[in-house]
DNA sequence: ACGGTCTAGTTATACGTAAAACCTCGTGGG
DNA sequence: CCCACGAGGTTTTACGTATAACTAGACCGT
């Protein structure tokens, strides 16, 4: 029983090369001794591992465990592992580039909002997918995006079509091309209407900073907004927050949209009414397609739907 | 130039073995080819992988996300990385043992609340800590606990303090030694106290199960509760919703309690009270444990302490 | 009877790294 | 003058796996 007939055996390559005999011999010897593959050494001898790495802005968000759940189901579903590295700002500086991701890497799936980071483990010169990044300008790589600009529509027409005009866009501070798309697309079709006006200001992404953030807005002179769009559900959760404190009830006097169903979207009183985007989708969606880069194949194109989930944070306005 | 001579270099253990000069040039090459480690190789040589697993039951919650953060912090610092593997409810049924977990690992840190897919990994002959488990029947592993005994009991002396004597305990469904420990500290602080009842009900860790659970209990004949105790903000998030349907308010008819203090407690109306965890640190601890056992050390003893937070969903009953 | 083919193996090699063992000078002390 | 020694390298080996290349019989048709 050599070594090789072993290797054979166990890797499932033995037909017409081993005898049922000795292969069972092997399974035995194998099971009595608790034999476990020396990874590494295979790794090194294949010059692959089947593991990717996917790199996501922060992973205390409900949406991003969701493109990780999905994006790990596809993963093992093809045998392959995922090593996640959060940016930097939940892990500290990154010391050793290479320290952080210590696991040998076959690719990457990349969030554009962790674009900074990306460079810092060098995965570019790794396949690369990317998530929701501009399809024209990302390296030349792959890209997997939520079709996001229809969405926008889908919010904003809602809110026309109720009937309001006044609109305050609570957008998040970070640099992203997603949030961007979102800004332009939500501009673009509320200009479109004669009367309208729409206002922006900028937050962190937390309830805290949305809460500050639109009682400011709420205290600026000028048109008093009757809908307030946020880039996410829990800058809605602040937003509902500052209008409970001005005596502004939702809604009533103002209505409030945010962006991902997270669970929050339901704990809200009234439930909010948001994009609702599956994140698990988006992350099998973005691993299938890595896994056809690995292969050599080119991935699926096409955006993945999104589409409003309608709720009690949304009415027509008071007629004034 | 030999190969020994690069290694030494890269490996930072030149001094006295290799001239400045040389050293020099190696580095110069290496910048200029833009080389890269083969970290198979150096995995097999070594014997070891600087990887450990992190075993969570499901990543959609902010508690696990903050412990992996936290967790993942440690690590690198240490120049380890992290691979994540959760429950397989949340990635389909294991197939291939070994394909789940493609990185050779050193360790492995566990949930407790994921003990099934432990041995499906094998992390058992793996150094191993345990996190959340029973001290006294981890196969022998170290354990990592939060101090959740005294923090049902501030919870339940919270209660008791103003003045409430029926109590709900809305359970998780999980089979799991923390929870256990919830459910037999609360009971045994409710009962010391003359007077008092205490009900129980079990749900899946969802908003809407425990909705439905809350209903239910409302609904069942005998005292009618004045405090719920939940064992996640995100229960509470459905007992609100439950207690609104049926006209009661917070804190005013009923007080509610959870546990975490996600980002959804400071959500609710009225702001939660909850047991405040501080999940970044119980992963530090964690893998601190781990490296500790890692590196032959005993790991610190001692639980980690937990504090309970007061906000405006408590107060006193109304006197009946 | 003999070359060819098939079966069931074994032997040998490569992957890239780390590090032990070995080599070769130049220098300083006795 | 010779030897020990240290500085500065190089050669060699081992890690565990997968697989290509080889080998030894058994069997078959002509």
């Amino acid at each position: 029983m050599s070594q090789a007939a072993v290797s054979l055996v166990l890797g499932d390559k033995w037909r017409g090369r081993v005898s049922e005999a000795t292969a069972e011999r092997v399974r035995e010897a194998a099971r009595r001794l608790d034999y476990r593959p020396n990874l590494a050494a295979r790794n090194l001898r294949l010059g692959r591992t089947r593991t990717v790495l996917l790199v996501v802005p922060a992973l205390t968000t409900e949406f991003f465990a969701g493109v990780y759940t999905g994006a790990a189901r596809v993963a093992a579903d093809h045998g392959f592992g995922v090593v996640l590295y959060p940016s930097p700002e939940g892990i500290g500086p990154a010391r050793d580039p290479f320290a952080s991701a210590q696991a040998a890497l076959d690719g990457v799936l990349a969030s554009s909002m962790a674009a900074d980071a990306l460079t810092a483990i060098r995965g570019d010169r790794l396949p690369l997918v990317m998530l929701d990044s501009d399809p024209h300008g990302s390296l030349g790589a792959a890209t997997v995006n939520l079709d996001i600009a229809d969405g926008t529509r889908q919010v904003a027409d809602h809110l026309l079509g109720l009937g309001h005009r006044h609109f305050l866009h609570v957008a998040a501070d970070i640099p992203s091309w997603t949030f961007d798309v979102r800004a332009r697309e939500l501009a673009a079709r509320v200009r479109a209407v004669p009367g309208t006006t729409l206002r922006t200001t900028r937050t962190p992404m937390t309830i805290e900073g949305a809460l500050a953030a639109a009682e400011t807005a709420l205290d600026t002179p000028g048109p008093h907004p009757t809908a307030v769009v946020c880039d996410d559900d829990k800058l809605a959760a602040g937003v509902y927050k500052a209008l409970r404190r001005r005596g502004l009830r939702v809604p009533d006097d103002v209505s409030v949209t945010g962006v991902d169903d997270i669970a929050l979207a339901t704990a809200l009183d009234p439930e909010l009414t948001t994009l609702r985007l599956d994140a698990e989708r988006f992350g099998e969606h973005g691993m299938h397609a890595l896994l056809a880069v690995l292969e050599g194949r080119t991935p699926e194109q096409g955006d993945i739907p999104v589409h409003l989930v309608v709720r009690g944070s949304t009415g027509a306005p008071r007629p004034s």
